[in-house]
DNA sequence: GTCCGGACTGGAAGCGCTTCCAGTCTGGCT
DNA sequence: AGCCAGACTGGAAGCGCTTCCAGTCCGGAC
């Protein structure tokens, strides 16, 4: 732990000049690119490997434009969404993608009003290289933003009323589709829904999805409470139901923290499940295996999602034109149906 | 949408001229400092409003030898360490002091070797003014790594068997003994605990405070299985627990997850909670709020360590010398004891 | 009327790297 | 022997900002 006060890193030109050879040349052996003799790029690796030294990525952004970092931005109403385990998943797929490029994650929470500045000036600095955003409300300011910042954006899930040309989503209308007719097919024909925020494209998506399926199936009987995605909305929303249509026979729900909120609920309404009343969630993340019973659920592949975002991302900045990705979704089949 | 192909973004020096004064006078109103005239410096800003100019962060960060950044790393077996609502909260508090100063977060995964090389060269390349580091397993190479890398680093947890200068931790060992206590003051005596990884501080922390508990109150009984802090381990901790101590009569498990596995495992069994055993968990997540029956818990103020990590770095980062830091536990009494 | 401290001012030297470009040196052909 | 493409080479000009420092200018003290 001897440090010295100020152990200034070595220099490329340092470098340079202890292998004599030119700054350039010594640069070249960096990036390596062609046009150094054998006998110069080794002379430059040893003095690199003697020196200890290590570029310096300030300088090396400075001088190529570039920032070396991608953003993932995370819109919402408070930074209680991180709670989530959601976006911890799409967090390590970004990762496990970045990790193979020399790119870093930044990451923004825009849930505060100073988040919100915070996140405008990243954009207009182009503080980085591109930006991934998620969970944008339809009227989001950041959508505009982040589309007239001139820097790449994707969009994680469709933003509500808003064409965006990059985005990865889930197919969420087929998914809740899915689960309304596995719902169906277990002949339960007083299905009703638990939605989630109808100003999100979500949603609406997988509501449109419920009444696909009941109209598809020609089943007349319509049954919504809307949540927010939370458990506690999910036992609040499972409540208003059950006064307003004590005759429901099955239950989708528009995520797994709502299903097991309404678990919670029909259970405490001495509602048998599956026997009673047949619940399905969506989304597959852990929540769904613990439930009393496990959930059955549609499982959407978030870890992936944050993967290929990651990769459209990547694409863009390399100037590519990727086309919109939609994911699929599966459904898990457990002891709630 | 009409995007010139280069829109070349203004500079200090065309602020500068705009406003007839040097870039030496333009860059002091930028950083408002001192010995600027009045109307120079209102020259300037409207030559600054006037032209939409921005200050690229990266010549700033070039010029100030400051990253403007610090980076949350954490390290752990595998990515999935991000299911972990915890991490979630952490980032939330950390979010929100950074969003006081000028850095950004940047989010590294030291979770795959490719991870691992990465945040290395992170360390040596001082691309970041100041790293956070989580969940260190005994022997992490990383914890020497950022010690000698002599950028300022704040632990979050005391990793084990090193001394770190800075670092902000819960208070394991008496969380752990409240709930232990809680339970003996129940009247149970045939206490066992699901453990967390011995060889991390945390679960060894826990497990002491288990013990202190135990021995103070002059108990004999003693009952533990190694788990690994997801419910899944609770599970099979659980079952080995009962299969080989049948006559406990309460449990207390080294964090939530393991509880409420631990939970599900008695319900399968036939043994009523609270009436037959007694359960406590620790961590205070969502999750201890939605088992059943919910569970007794030792809350842990995770966002508030996200938020002391963070205003402790930064006071290394000004050059202050901050003391560890312990945050204090609080039992939650629910159902489950 | 002279002197002096303090408020301003801007030229210029960096910060550490990339990259254009003009030039040098080969060896292979004719 | 004379030429030329192609492989190297390194000087120098940036990238956009901060900051040292040598000055200039002013009003008040003497």
């Amino acid at each position: 732990m001897t440090d010295d006060p100020t152990p200034r890193r070595p220099t490329l030109d340092e470098v340079a000049e202890r292998a004599g050879v030119s700054r350039t040349a010594a640069s070249r052996v960096l990036n390596n690119a062609p046009n150094v003799s054998r006998a110069k790029r080794e002379a430059v690796l040893s003095a690199i490997s003697e020196l200890g030294y290590v570029p310096n990525p300030t300088a090396r952004a400075l001088a190529t434009q570039q920032a070396g970092a991608v953003a993932l931005i995370i819109s919402g109403e408070d930074p209680a969404v991180l709670a989530d385990p959601f976006y911890g998943q799409v967090i390590a797929g970004a990762s496990t993608v970045l990790e193979e490029t020399d790119l870093h994650l930044v990451l923004c929470l825009a849930t505060s009003a100073r988040g919100q500045v915070r996140v405008r000036q990243l954009l207009r600095a182009r503080a980085v290289d591109g930006v991934m955003l998620m969970s944008l409300r339809g009227d989001d300011p950041l959508t505009s933003l982040a589309l007239a910042a001139g820097v790449p954006a994707v969009f994680g899930g469709k933003p509500l009323h808003c064409e965006v040309p990059y985005y990865v989503d889930v197919d969420n209308v087929l998914g809740a589709r899915q689960a309304t007719e596995h719902l169906i097919s277990r002949g339960r024909t007083r299905i009703a829904t638990l939605t989630g925020p109808l100003d999100t494209e979500v949603g609406q998506a997988r509501r449109r999805g419920y009444l696909e399926a009941m109209t598809l199936a020609g089943l007349p009987y319509r049954a919504e409470e809307g949540g927010d995605f939370t458990e506690r909305g999910g036992v609040a929303a499972m409540e208003a139901l059950l006064a307003r249509h004590p005759d429901l026979d099955a239950v989708f729900a528009a995520n797994d923290n709502m299903a097991a909120g309404a678990l919670r609920v029909l259970h405490r309404a001495g509602r048998a499940v599956p026997a009673e009343v047949a619940v399905a969630g969506f989304d597959g993340l852990t929540v769904s295996e613990n439930t009393e019973p496990p959930l059955t659920t549609v499982h959407q592949p978030i870890r992936n999602l944050g993967r290929e975002m990651t990769r459209m991302l990547l694409a863009l900045i390399a100037g590519e034109r990727p086309s919109p990705l939609i994911l699929p979704t599966t459904l898990v089949q457990r002891d709630s149906t």
